[in-house]
DNA sequence: CTGAAAGCGCTTACAG
DNA sequence: CTGAAAGCGCTTACAG
């Protein structure tokens, strides 16, 4: 049994199972097209040599990677916008599972980062010309995003997990996206608290994120609505600008400041659901310096910060997100990443998946 | 100029640069063999054809893939062994930085992690067989890891980021890691109290990293022989067994109760050094409960935990561990990642960064 | 169902 | 310094 230091190649394993290479190939990528007797007899030959096949080799002649980009984002860093106390956690949590996905289907998942020198479209450019990647994972995407309008033009399968929001196209398949459904976590949070008994239940958002009617046009703005509109439905009347909110920026500051504020516009406070886990953290904290201990709310992501200080929040469910997400970009069963079909799954072009109330 | 749609090829660029295709892949790999003229009328046909090379070519012929693996891990889940606020935090800064680094050097950052379906050994193995990596980093070594005794018997590249504790062979050559100096990190901020003034300063480590003398062998015991080591030295004695230290777990739970176990063996309690930024919040919190905030805490990995409640901390500074993992990997200038060289480099095939201390 | 031939797009090794 | 030839290890397209 000859071990070659680097490994067998097809032509070893053809030999030792007296097929053609082609044969071999044949067993690895269309075992329909081979006899049951051929197929054992290959299969032991790469067994005993340890064969696995040289990816490169397979690639340029198939001019298919397998592979997909993502983005790493410094959430971490002073200069980034995103501040808190769990500043990257859901990108980190997608990443993780998108790239346990992606290897559960046979996907490799390259990251990359973005910097001064290399403008980001370039990268993306770089990454499908030079075939180091089938298509690309996007993530923060926004209005009039370049990145899509190359993707698109390019016919490159991508997809971004957020929805671009004021994008003409949203809803076009040309502009495939998955994504979590915040207004109807913060509804189900107000109903959850409501069902509690709790009747005098604010809301905690983000500034610059504040109502401006119609369609929401950010996360921030997305979630408000799912309280705004329950507490409405549930008050059985029309909720007026003044009543139990605060904004503030992403911070504990920011929850605390929020927290004496609603207490200002009312005493009865009984509970209030925040936007996120920080904010809610810092609210909690404020609260309990108060005295006001009885006082209960809720975040969202369901970070480590709601686990430790264990109030309720809303898990993002990452897993399922990354599964939706190569649903989209491969289909059922497929091992191809393509791009989305216009026609026969346009239903699957868009998901929106419910996030899940962590009650504690 | 013709652009076709999947772009150019070298044999474009040949003829548009009237020169063999050996000539434009001279200009990219090999610029010193090609005189200025040459290589000018070469580049001008690569920028007008926007010539991008074909990764999957390259690599096949010149078996090298100009990249490398780096394991994600599920820190975040309930399954996890790590909890606290910041779980996986120093991890995906790390992965950050690596892949930030590893794109300014040319190198390509492929993500896997593990489940229960494939050993981690096979997918290392696959890695490397099927060429998709040159090498691998490694994270959360082990004593006796069965990967690193993989790697060193396949001669592969490799690097942990963190000292293979228990490990006979940690200095050898073989064996080449770098590591963040927990105990100096300790040290620092223990002379940092002391410089403030404050004498009494505590600690607070992990259960199950108690002290048990000799080296150290685990991060937490590193930790703590900091802090032992300095206030010995500042007091002017041995510290004994049961002066100024609490054990716990990773949570905020537990830094609660390890600062009352602190006030209890003395009131006149005016510092803590906290072997993580978790417990130093639970300190912090429970301190302020007390009507003790006058009482200072520091932390460890300068999470955003530590900048959100206004704590000292210690800052890995994993932008300079990346750097040092790749210098270990490819030398000062090289473009390839080989294996570290036994006897010229030597010096560098181990590397203990100190951390920052931020004083807050 | 199986195999001989061609070729993916580069770099290497070598000759001039 | 430059180029004609070979070849990296596979899969594709096609013939039998």
């Amino acid at each position: 049994m000859p071990k070659s230091r680097k490994g067998a190649s097809i032509i070893e394993v053809a030999a030792l199972a007296e097929v053609s290479i082609q044969t071999v190939s044949n067993v690895l990528n269309t075992p329909t097209r081979v006899t049951w007797k051929t197929r054992e007899k290959v299969l032991k030959a790469i067994d005993e040599l340890e064969y696995i096949p040289n990816l490169s080799a397979r690639r340029l002649r198939s001019k298919k990677s397998s592979s997909l980009a993502v983005r790493l984002d410094a959430n971490f860093t002073d200069e980034s916008n995103l501040h808190g106390l769990a500043p990257g956690f859901i990108q980190n949590e997608f990443v993780y599972y998108l790239v346990e996905e992606s290897n559960r289907r046979g996907i490799k998942v390259v990251a990359y980062t973005i910097d001064d020198e290399e403008p980001e479209l370039l990268k993306l450019k770089t990454f499908m010309q030079s075939r180091d990647v089938d298509g690309i994972i996007l993530t923060s995407t926004t209005e009039n995003d370049e990145r899509l309008s190359y993707l698109k033009s390019r016919n490159a399968p991508f997809l971004s997990f957020g929805r671009p929001w004021g994008a003409q196209d949203k809803f076009s398949t040309t502009n495939p996206w998955i994504d979590i459904d915040g207004r109807k976590g913060t509804s189900e949070a107000t109903a959850m608290f409501w069902g509690k008994g709790k009747r005098e239940i604010g809301f905690v958002g983000w500034q610059g994120h504040e109502p401006k009617g119609g369609e929401p046009r950010s996360t921030g703005e997305d979630r408000y609505l799912g309280w705004s509109e329950k507490i409405s439905e549930l008050q059985g009347k029309k909720l007026f600008k003044n009543e139990l909110m605060a904004f503030g920026s992403e911070s504990i500051e920011s929850g605390r400041k929020a927290a004496r504020e609603l207490i200002k516009k009312s005493a009865e406070l009984e509970a209030v659901v925040c936007v996120s886990d920080t904010l809610a953290l810092g609210c909690l904290l404020e609260l309990q310096k108060m005295g006001r201990s009885e006082i209960e709310v809720s975040g969202f992501d369901n970070s480590p910060i709601s686990r430790e200080f264990g109030f309720s929040s809303l898990d993002q469910e990452l897993a399922l997100v990354a599964e939706g997400a190569l649903l989209i970009l491969m289909g059922e069963e497929g091992n191809q990443i393509r791009r989305v079909d216009f026609s026969a799954e346009e239903t699957l072009a868009h998901t929106l998946l419910s996030p899940k109330l962590i009650i504690r």
